[in-house]
DNA sequence: CGGCCTGGTTGACACGTTTTAATTGGTTCG
DNA sequence: CGAACCAATTAAAACGTGTCAACCAGGCCG
């Protein structure tokens, strides 16, 4: 391995290695004969600057952590590219995660960003255990949660999922569904979790007893687990309508009624959440509930850098957004 | 920011800090009293190794970069599916990284993973300029390439793409389609000239003559640039049948024509590429050209690492796999 | 009993950069 | 004319880890 450092400039140029180094963060300092000289240098010797030692003498690195629940979920890549947007304006880089909904492979990827000490994480949280943030935060990361809401010592940017279910059910309920499914992952997933309560207070609302919504939970929120729900729901006797957690899940159980025969929205009205762009695309065009992803991603970057840049004039801020129903086909 | 280092492990274990080192890297070259005793002191003091100061003294880090055209295409999420199980199975880590099909954000990519001293790169090109990988090369990373041919003295993994056009063009020649178009992004990219180059061969050995492909070139190869696309063959008069270069614009015509009254595939015929999940759900269920993706990323990974590991005994190698003709209702 | 091996452990140095205080040479001011 | 100052540059000291030669204590063999 060829490497070639600061010191090798240095001498090229004929300067000391410090003056390279302020050419490369403070070029307003150095006069600009020899800036010129040095830049002429760093190009010859094809010079590249060694990130670990920047890192290792700063004491953090010019990155922030994206944790998210899945990276096959158009959802999470459209928040990808709202913190990426941001990010890379403030010259930053983002590392990537999946945690895949498990907290193990959570865990381990929030060591690997430790041991890169990034300045800051944002995180959709996998389980509810937060406690392995916590000691990240004591050593001084900033940490940012994304679609999760928090209380009031961290930053956190989400979408009011209760809101989003009771309106996807309040609409369900008012094209005539009586009897309802609600198909979604582990229950250990806040978004699972409050999207049901609020499809419940739906019920209420309607005076329906919450019997009336039978849950459907399938190991993995994606087409698959889609696929899996609705051979259930054809074993056990079909709805009125269906309400699932995400548009992969809604997908998945879109083609398996189709395939069966059943007819969307005559026979079993269906509606997903998320509106990926695909939901509109299908074979029956899927009615969703929107949410502002990128902004999601672009406001939980800005409250990240914020807060690493003045960690302590920083003021934590919980910010919620409220989902919005888009009626298609699926559930005419 | 609390920074508890290797040396205050060693203090509190009673020991020297190589040792501390040791345990973290050959654990088996330390009696198991020791070790266990430097374990217990980690946890309690909390210690997480510096990343940055482990690849400084070492040269390089413990991570790969992954560039791929666009993150938002299903294709290459699952090809990272690839690379991250092999990654992670061989205790690395991968950055991943999106140029855009732009070349200009693939070369800050490259600086950025090269900063970064990572061991090696997996790639898929934006544009045909490879001179920056040329330089990383020589600086010792390791590069493959990924949905990209290359010759002898460099790793690759790709699928036929000329084979893969001329299957789906056979196919919608078979079928009886007389007035071919051909959606694809720009030229520049490798698979739509590839795609193309296979399309053509198909109208010749069917003893069409190429003007019976009409091209049409759109900015970005997504739903959106689709939807572009099917504007423009309404305005310009519709072909028998469209060859779109990615699932993801035959999604977006598909929509666009649906919603235009355009019966497909009984007015125009319809076939995609990568078939990826989506196209099997949509209105009307897609044709497509299935590609082996997961493998392209396992694969490409392990070849990349056996270089990293072994760089003089290596063999470069370009693998090709061949496509396969999926065929669904757009096209029946 | 002395020399030799072996498994365990140590100490010090090097990795490439940033930063701080110190040093230049030159200029202005009292 | 000396002092004080300024801008530009330098030398040296970190940052936390990995490596490697050296060292040490036993055990074994001759």
């Amino acid at each position: 391995m060829v490497t070639v450092g600061i010191k090798e400039v240095a001498r090229r140029a004929g300067v000391s290695p410090g003056t390279v180094s302020n050419v490369l963060n403070r070029p307003e300092r150095v006069a600009a004969a020899t800036r010129s000289r040095v830049e002429q240098a760093i190009r010859e010797l094809g010079f590249v600057r060694n990130g670990s030692a920047s890192t290792l003498r700063a004491g953090q690195s010019r990155a922030v952590g994206l944790v998210v629940l899945d990276v096959g979920n158009p959802f999470f890549v459209e928040v990808a590219r709202g913190v990426e947007d941001v990010v890379s304006d403030r010259d930053h880089a983002v590392i990537l995660c999946n945690s895949g909904e498990s907290p193990e492979k959570e865990t381990r990827n929030l060591r690997v960003l430790a041991e890169q000490r990034v300045r800051g994480v944002l995180i959709t949280p996998a389980g509810d255990d937060v406690s392995g943030l916590g000691r990240l935060r004591e050593r001084g990361v900033a940490v940012v949660f994304v679609d999760h809401s928090a209380s009031g010592d961290v930053c956190s940017v989400a979408v009011d999922d209760v809101a989003g279910g009771e309106l996807a059910v309040r609409h369900l309920i008012g094209n005539g569904a009586r009897r309802l499914a609600f198909v979604s992952g582990s229950k250990a997933i806040r978004q699972c979790g409050d999207r049901r309560r609020g499809a419940l207070r739906a019920l209420e609302t309607s005076g329906l007893p919450p019997g009336t919504l039978a849950d459907v939970v399938v190991p993995e929120m994606n087409a698959h687990g889609g696929q899996h729900a609705a051979r259930t729901l054809l074993d056990e006797g079909l709805p009125d309508a269906v309400f699932c957690a995400n548009d992969l899940l809604a997908l998945g159980v879109l083609r398996v009624l189709l395939q069966a025969g059943v007819r969307v929205p005559e026979d079993v009205a269906l509606i997903g959440y998320d509106d990926i762009e695909f939901s509109s695309a299908a074979a029956v065009p899927l009615s969703s509930i929107r949410q502002p992803t990128y902004q999601l991603g672009k406001i939980a970057t800005e409250l990240l850098l914020d807060e690493c840049d003045d960690p302590d004039g920083h003021a934590h801020q919980q910010i919620m957004f409220q989902p919005e129903l888009v009626v298609r086909e699926s559930s005419g």
